[in-house]
Formats: C-alpha cells, sequence, structure tokens
DNA sequence: TTGAAAGCGCTAACAT
DNA sequence: ATGTTAGCGCTTTCAA
C-alpha cells in the first residue's frame, strides 16, 4: 500500500523508468500505443510525481514566492489570490511571505527563501535593489510587482496612476473644491511618489498648493481617522487618499465627522479589486487593474523561470478614475 | 561557485558526511572539537541544507499548507500571519491556499496538495470531515482551525463565542433593546450555529425573539448593508453581526443610514485581531483570541507531524465581549 | 522507438 | 566518536 513510484508504473505497463518519464514530461517521442498503456498504468496506480525527487535531480523547486507588504491589505490579498490562480495550471505553487512593511523583515524571507524557491515576486517595502541583489542572486528570477525599484535589473509589473490622479484632482479643482488635502503613503515607494507628484503637479498648476494640506502618513499605521481630522481642521473640502486601505479608514471616519454635523467634504480613494468592498458608495474612486497585474506577474515569472534570457522589461497598467453617481 | 554540499563541508573539516549530517540534525554525538570544525566549516563555505534531497530521504516535505476560506478577510490574514511566524524557528513553511467559501475549491486544493505537504492547518469550508478524510488519508495529519467538524480524527483549535454573544445580547436586551437582529454568516458552519445559537436563546430568554430579524447571510457576498436596511425596515434597534467583515460593512452602512436620521441603533459586532482596524469605536465588539488560535494552531500541527499519536483534542479559547464606552 | 544506468544531496543502518 | 555506503525517485546521456 506504499506510494507507487514510476518503477511501478513502468512494471504495470511492461517498459521502463525512461519512456515513464518521457511520457510525462513530453520529452522526446513515444509511441502511441506505448504512450497509452503508460497512462494508463499512471491512472490505474493513482500515481504521482514525487517533486522532490525531480526537484533533487534538476535542482528546480516549483515554488514561488510572493513576498506582500501587508497580507490584510485588500489589494494585495487579492493579487495573491489571483497570481495563485494563474498559477494552478503549472506545477509551480506559492508560497506567500507577509513582510509587514519591513524592510529587515523582507531581507530575512529573501534569504531565508531563496534556497527553497525558483523567484521571487516581489512587492518590496525597500527603497533600493542593492541588497536584494546581494541575497537573491543573479541566478533566481525576480519580478516587481505594484512597486518599482532603482537599477533592479528585473522584469517589473506595475500599474500607472499619475493620469488617474490628476484627473481625479482637476474634478474636484473644476467642481470648486480649493483646498485639497492629500494623505500619502510611505513617501520612498514609488507608487507613493508617482501619485502625490500627480497631486503636487496639478494643485500648482491651479495656484491653489498648500504643502500643509500634504500628509505623509503610513498605511500600516492605520491612524488615518486621524489625519482626517487634522485636514478638517486645516480647513479641506476633499480628501485625496493615496490608497484602498486608508480610503476606507477616512470613509468610516468622515461619516463620523457628518454625524457631528460636518457636510461638503468630497473624498477621492482608490479601490484594488473590481468587487465592490464595503460598499463605500459616496466616493470617487481610482479603479487599479489588479488581474491584469496579476496575470502579467504570473507570466513573467514563470517565463522567467523557464528560462527567458531577454532584457528586463516594465510592463505598465493604467488605473481608472471613477467618479461616484451623487445620489 | 556551485552551490556547496556536505561534501565539500566534510572535506573542509576533515570528516565524513555523515559527522556533518549529525551535527546539522543534532542526531548523535559528536565531540565538541569536531563539532566546531564543521560549524567552521558551514559558515565559511555558506553552506546551506538541500531540502529537496533531505525531503527525498526522508518522505518530508517540510511545508505545511493552511487552507484559508478568505484571504482578503482580516482573521484569516491575521491567523496565517501569526502561523507564519511561528513556524519561522522550525524549518516548516506555510503555503496559502484560498478556497473562497467554495468546497469544490477546497477538495481541489486538498488533492492537489496532500503530495506536496506534510499536513494542513484547515478552516473548512465543508459540512462534514468524511470527503476530505478520502482524500487526504490517515498518513498526513490535519488541524482543524476556527471552524469544527462532525466527527473529525483530528486536533481541533477553535474559539467559543457562545458566552459573549450571549453577554452582548443580555447586554443589549437590559439596555433596552426589544427588537435586535442578527445578520448570520453560511449556516453549516460551526462558528454560525454556535454564535445563533446564543443569539437565539438569550432571545426567548427573554421573550423577545422574533424570527424575522435573524438573517442567514455570507461574509463572502459583501451584501450587508442590504441587510442592515432590512433589519431597520422591520424596526431592530440593535443589529449583531457574526464576523468581522460584516461588522465593517454593517458599521458603514449604519452610519449612512444615521446621515439620513436614523437614530438609536447599536452594533455589536466581532473584532478578529487586537490591533483596532479601521477605528469602529462607536460599536461594541466581541474579541477573538486570534494570537492564541494561531499560535495553538502551529504547535499541533508541528507536534503531529512529529509523530504524535495522542487522541485528536480540542483546544478551545473564548472570546471577549468589549462594551463600547460612548463617548 | 526504447532501455540501462549514473548520479543529484542527503540520512541512517551498520561498521569499527 | 566517527566513517562507509546503500538508496530515496527521478532525469537524461549514451547505447541499441
Amino acid at each position: 500500500m506504499d506510494k507507487p513510484t514510476m518503477k511501478d508504473v513502468a512494471r504495470y505497463a511492461g517498459v521502463s523508468v525512461a519512456t515513464v518519464s518521457h511520457v510525462i514530461n513530453n520529452s522526446r517521442f513515444v509511441a502511441p500505443a506505448t504512450k497509452e498503456k503508460v497512462l494508463k498504468g499512471i491512472a490505474e496506480l493513482n500515481y504521482s510525481l514525487d517533486l522532490s525527487a525531480k526537484s533533487l535531480k534538476t535542482g528546480r523547486k516549483y515554488l514561488i514566492a510572493f513576498l506582500v507588504p501587508d497580507i490584510s491589505n485588500p489589494f494585495f490579498s487579492t493579487l495573491s489570490e489571483e497570481i495563485e490562480s494563474h498559477l494552478m495550471p503549472s506545477q509551480y505553487r506559492l508560497l506567500l511571505a507577509n513582510t509587514k512593511e519591513n524592510p529587515e523583515k523582507e531581507l530575512a524571507h529573501l534569504a531565508a527563501l531563496t534556497p527553497l524557491v525558483d523567484g521571487f515576486i516581489l512587492a518590496s517595502t525597500l527603497p533600493s535593489s542593492a541588497k536584494i541583489k546581494r541575497i537573491v542572486g543573479t541566478r533566481k528570477p525576480v519580478v516587481l510587482l505594484d512597486r518599482r525599484l532603482q537599477d533592479a535589473p528585473w522584469d517589473c509589473v506595475s500599474s500607472n496612476s499619475y493620469h488617474a490622479v490628476q484627473e481625479g484632482t482637476s474634478y474636484l479643482l473644476q467642481h470648486g473644491h480649493k483646498r485639497i488635502g492629500y494623505i500619502a503613503d510611505l513617501p520612498h515607494l514609488s507608487t507613493t511618489k508617482e501619485r502625490t507628484q500627480a497631486y503636487i503637479d496639478c494643485m500648482k498648476d491651479s495656484g491653489y498648493f498648500d504643502e500643509t494640506l500634504l500628509i505623509s502618513a503610513r498605511s500600516f499605521a492605520r491612524k488615518n481617522h486621524l489625519h482626517v481630522r487634522t485636514l478638517l481642521q486645516r480647513g479641506v473640502s476633499a480628501i485625496i487618499l493615496s490608497n484602498q486601505l486608508m480610503a476606507i479608514e477616512a470613509y468610516i471616519e468622515l461619516n463620523e465627522q457628518r454625524l457631528k454635523g460636518v457636510t461638503g467634504i468630497e473624498l477621492l480613494g482608490f479601490e484594488d479589486s473590481n468587487q465592490p468592498q464595503y460598499g463605500l458608495r459616496h466616493m470617487h474612486k481610482i479603479v487599479q487593474p489588479t488581474q491584469t497585474l496579476a496575470r502579467s506577474a504570473a507570466e513573467r515569472i514563470l517565463k522567467r523561470i523557464e528560462g527567458e534570457e531577454a532584457e528586463p522589461r516594465n510592463f505598465v497598467f493604467p488605473s481608472k478614475l471613477l467618479i461616484a453617481n451623487n445620489n
């Protein structure tokens, strides 16, 4: 009653293990009749390949690690679900590691996982790629996801929200808002820089830029209700939140303020998956192309693991502004 | 410049590979001086054990799978983070699989992962353990987490919220609420049954039970704002939500209703990690012992993998009621 | 068109 | 107190 091996299948089918292996991997021609017999043996004995043995022989681990800054952030949990489902048809499995927006933790994970996996999908919380390169080396492929990194010799899959933020800010300005607050995430992130810049450019163009309305925060800290209050005290009539988690917090806080009589405030937030979470209906949103990001990242890492040698490429997908219908 | 093997370390230290192996695994006595040399060799050559080879030899995979119903639910994402951190000191890694509250998907994952992992931590979305047993067999240990299962021959780690829900309901009754609504999650889940029963028992005791105020929902559907409206139309003055995700949605919807003039409604929800998410301040909460659950589950699965043969045990940790201070 | 066999890096039984 | 070595299940080169 032991787990059957290739040898068992070979004996059953009256062929050699080499033939069984080649049938499974489609790695050389096998006569249709022979192939038939082998397939039958596999089904009959309920055989399944031992990946450890294959791994020992080939050097591959059949494991891909996805390092996320915060798995309880719906953006990243959706990404991981989608990546996982795109990996399903391959024999690769996804290992998830949570870095909690902590560079040390990220480096520790990279070091611990490097010998265990064939490649990384990385939403990095680091400011640059130097340390990562040192740990991961040049042999294991890396695909950067969501957050770009300086001088990184890897494929990078990200969204571009510059235009969407610009459009959104313009929309607010056109609708009479002059004091528009902005709550930014960690300043070293590429996403933060891009989005904040769009806001700044737009506000400066219109002549209403006021740096006291630009708050640098950390989505991980869950302190956004305080920042919302600060901005309200500074007289804003609209607030832009630089990601979904912050948007949810701000939405909740704004409602509480409304109950205390505050009126006329508009919110522009992010939505990171196209299933409407929590029904934040009265908020303008920038919708990220989450599914596309996930699919592209999964594709890239598989290609690189299979040995694709082309120059690193950037894959950029635009976010879209979604104006709430005011009902 | 190839990856060093045990042989390299052995040669460097002037000993046999057996000795190196025993030093690494602490599996037999090695003279301190010899051990020293080996350790030096390991450090010097930057050696790291090849788990695939070890795996082939021992049959272990050094991988544990955690099957979650919904990774974007903060309860499960917190659990996974905590389990992961408890596994860190061991050589086991956590594989996360998302079943999306779909029994078919859960079974498919179990089948795909069974040959790849040493054990499962399972927050099952199935109504009973029969099919799981058939797939997983008796060789791979399973630890049930959060959700109990009929006739399951496995350790089970769960919280008990019966008392907390009862206390909470009593509190509401004592504060003059008579029409108290309840929005339940999937009816076949052990957690749902237990919590709903506590509510029903309490309401019947007081003579105010009204079955039209008990709504059976699905947290996965994100439709709770509608259920809240339904209950308000039916004249409730308090609503109990049977998990955190539902609580967040209800909280948001209630605030919107308040803005339309609704007053005097109280909410009792769940909080699944003790970092206060989204600052839902004006809500009573039942706090789950999330960290304890995670620690216990990690402990159990490791013990079972190491071969512990004791009878399956239930580990139950109580949830706690937290009354909001009304400010 | 298929088979034989070496060997991947490790563990552990058997030696001494 | 330590060494020798068979063999885990697979891939792949070489041979037929």
